[in-house]
DNA sequence: TTGAAAGCGCTAACAT
DNA sequence: ATGTTAGCGCTTTCAA
């Protein structure tokens, strides 16, 4: 980093300038922020002067003075079970995009299971200007430390308390259509097996099912449903059971369970649709591709991502923004439900 | 943030410290970093106090005068396609857990194919002391850049330039052990079915391929290798072709690659082990878990994150590091070369 | 062992 | 329209 700092073209600040050109530095300041009163003229002359040098304005400097960091904190859960699925990688995606074309980075942090400690460092350490959790828990500890030294949030995800300003994608009523669509299609024994219910977005996409079934005046079969399978194990135990009890079709909470799901009637011989209609509330590129191809419902994550964020700086700015959002979602029939 | 910054536990400051406890500035400042001549008597009683208080530096501030930012940029790409992998997302977790262990943060940095604006934002806006560029390609302008400003930065993956600081597994030899196993195994017609040829993991990969069959005195036969192939429709065709041309065994240069030669084979009716081995030199959940198994590499990604971090702060702090550094790997044979 | 003072690069009242 | 000055919170010579 020697070699960087004595590196020519990096050492221009804004008092450089304002030597060289016989100007003070808060004309510089000015010329460049844009604000207060100041001459077209010197305006232009300092702005083609600072392009020519190269001079790129110091913001950690800035940020000192304006106390800002330009920084957002991006909340990903450290369990590495689910970040095999894409979701929170797309979601960074979004956030990152939308950030960068508003000046903004995103610092990432990890979160270890109901372990706030990484979220205070950045906080306390004045690193961040916000966060963004990417995942809502039913019983959220940084959702509750966040909001009691009332430091800027969103969530993505669902949260009860409504003082959270949230954005989410419509679970419940897309997981409804869904199971409305396929009990039109005079499916009636409905399997479903769910994962974590700590997770805010399983108890949303049960819930979006239950609606489907009752809007359909279908009455819930228990013995069909399978809720918090977090292991492999669990969902095997789950199929055994609910082709033993002769369901017409299995809902799969998400991508991950659906494959599991697909792996055991595999093994068991079970021909889709033939034998069995599969479903899932989440869509990926293996059960897209797989054989036959799996109905789903696709949500667009890199856009829940991008207006996270959007979100998040606009109420920074001051402008007044929903405190709830939800985003669409599409329906994807495929083979395994014809 | 009104609120927040009003909050009452925020405003302490060195300042603050010094009136309160009769001492300067500068006392306070010894006493918590540590470095200089004090007391260890005023020592321990200042550092009582900022514990009390729950004093916490503003490392903006810190930063500004030691022109430091504590940030270091992890650059991923913004292709969505690749970020099915959960490579990245691994990699991500253990140099965002090692950075978080020495008091440093992660910025991520999306980069459009050989677009390197992200990357020159953090750098000359100076929110970040160095880079770690985790995916390697053949022609790398995010490498040319940072070499020619000689900004501190580490590759994720192979470089030729014994300049840049790199960190890999061994692909080749990993992938020549794997082949060797599998000639061992009494297969001879071996085809390969690769990748994008622009990424320095794909190179690496087909030459321990090639390196596994010299070994064992086998002639590479073309008719049974399929480069390149980055669209699923290529990859298919590619099936085609090998089953045509009988192959014994197909070695898949990823895992993404492999489920779809899997779903493809499925679709022909070919079965595995019987009518056809089948390895992937990259392991996921779904090829464990897939019927058969598949045979793979196992990598430690997180711990790949890990060491990058290390080696970037190591040698930010003038610790000199190895400027290439490899690690291990595991065969891990499974069901679908038995 | 401790303190005073200058400075990191920028912003923002408050003059002029 | 431009300049002066005083910070933002911390580090770091240089003196005492």
């Amino acid at each position: 980093m020697e070699s960087y700092n004595n590196n020519a073209h990096r050492k221009i600040t804004i008092d450089k300038i304002a030597q060289n050109l016989g100007y003070s530095k808060t004309t510089i300041s000015r010329a460049i922020s844009g604000k207060g009163r100041i001459s077209q003229d010197t305006r232009k002359k300092v702005l083609q002067y600072c392009e020519e040098c190269g001079y790129k304005p110091n913001i950690i400097a800035r940020g000192l003075a304006k106390s800002k960091t330009y920084n957002i904190a991006a909340v990903l859960p450290a369990d590495p079970e689910l970040n095999e699925i894409p979701f929170f990688q797309n979601c960074l995606l979004g956030i990152c995009e939308m950030a960068s074309s508003i000046g903004y980075d995103i610092i990432v942090v990890t979160m270890e299971a109901g372990n706030i400690s990484r979220i205070r460092n950045v906080v306390e350490n004045h690193k961040v200007d916000a966060v963004i959790l990417l995942r809502t828990l039913v019983q959220d500890v940084a959702v509750d430390y966040l909001q009691k030294i009332g430091f800027p949030f969103t969530v993505i995800g669902n949260s009860e308390n409504l003082d959270v300003p949230q954005i989410d994608n419509h679970h419940v009523e897309a997981c409804r259509e869904l199971t409305s669509l396929l009990v039109a299609k005079k499916m009636r024994r409905m399997a479903f097996i769910g994962g974590n219910l700590e997770h805010v977005v399983s108890q949303k996409r049960f819930q979006g099912f239950q609606e489907g079934l009752t809007l359909n005046q279908i009455k819930l079969n228990w013995d069909l449903i399978y809720l918090n399978c977090t292991t492999k194990a669990m969902v095997y135990t789950a199929v055994e059971k609910i082709v033993e009890n002769n369901a017409e079709c299995i809902i799969c909470m998400d991508d991950k369970i659906c494959s599991q799901v697909l792996v055991k009637l595999n093994d068991m011989r079970v021909m889709i649709p033939r034998d069995l209609k599969i479903a899932s509330f989440y869509d990926s590129l293996f059960l897209q591709s797989y054989h036959p191809s799996i109905t789903t419902l696709k949500f667009d994550e890199k856009e829940l991502g991008r207006m996270a964020c959007k979100m998040t700086l606009d109420r920074l700015n001051g402008e007044d923004v929903a405190q709830k959002l939800y985003l669409g979602y599409d329906v994807v029939l495929r083979s395994s439900t014809k």
